[in-house]
DNA sequence: AGTATAGTTCCATAAAGTCGAACTATTAAA
DNA sequence: TTTAATAGTTCGACTTTATGGAACTATACT
């Protein structure tokens, strides 16, 4: 099995990471990571879609730097890279994540 | 000639103004305005962009909110919105630009 | 082994982005 | 007041990206 690739912290673009934070379902797949920790992946996103959809809004928080996605067993943990974005946007996440306040996060 | 619409701002999203600020060319578009202030079209987006195209992202950061479109003669005038989008999502913006440090702005 | 769970990958369809060309609106010049 | 020039939008074709169902892979449990 290909171990999952995260970009290294030098290959982190603005542009990439606001792109994938303007999404409903990934804004709130992020704020739900912010409030409730490592999360695995199948309760976010609302039962009204796909988890090839959900997987697909995975790997662009990942691409992008957002998340860093760990394999437990059969699940896939979560977390954000608050500590790296900070350091390379600083303010940026934090900004957003006071902002969301209209996003709902998962029931979980 | 149809009056050029904004949304209000009650209407304005969270995910809308990241999106609109997660493209490349766009980002450069916001910084050009926020350091040289109102902005024709024309010059932003450098040479290797089609003018259709141009359109297009400004109709993007239009209706996300992000910039206030004036008619002035055959030139549009772009000014953020700052004030607004401080209101609604406090330090985002602010947070946005100060991390926009890779983008060149247009040399007009 | 057999079954269940968690995700990914593949394929087809739907939605957005990109660009050239034609069009509209305004200004300036002849 | 036609004619030309400039600034942008709109249209149509093509390309790219998103979405969801079905099949597949990997791990765990019995």
């Amino acid at each position: 099995m290909r171990p999952i690739s995260h970009p290294d912290t030098a290959q982190i673009t603005l542009a990439d990471v606001l792109y994938a934070l303007g999404d409903p379902v990934r804004l709130k797949i992020v704020k739900t990571i912010a409030q409730k920790g490592e999360q695995a992946c199948r309760s976010c996103g609302g039962e009204d879609i796909a988890k090839s959809t959900l997987s697909h809004h995975f790997k662009i928080l990942r691409e992008a730097g957002i998340v860093h996605t760990e394999k437990v067993g059969t699940q896939h943990l979560n977390s954000l890279r608050t500590d790296e974005l900070e350091a390379k946007f600083p303010g940026v996440l934090a900004a957003v994540l006071a902002a969301a306040n209209d996003i709902e996060v998962c029931d979980s």
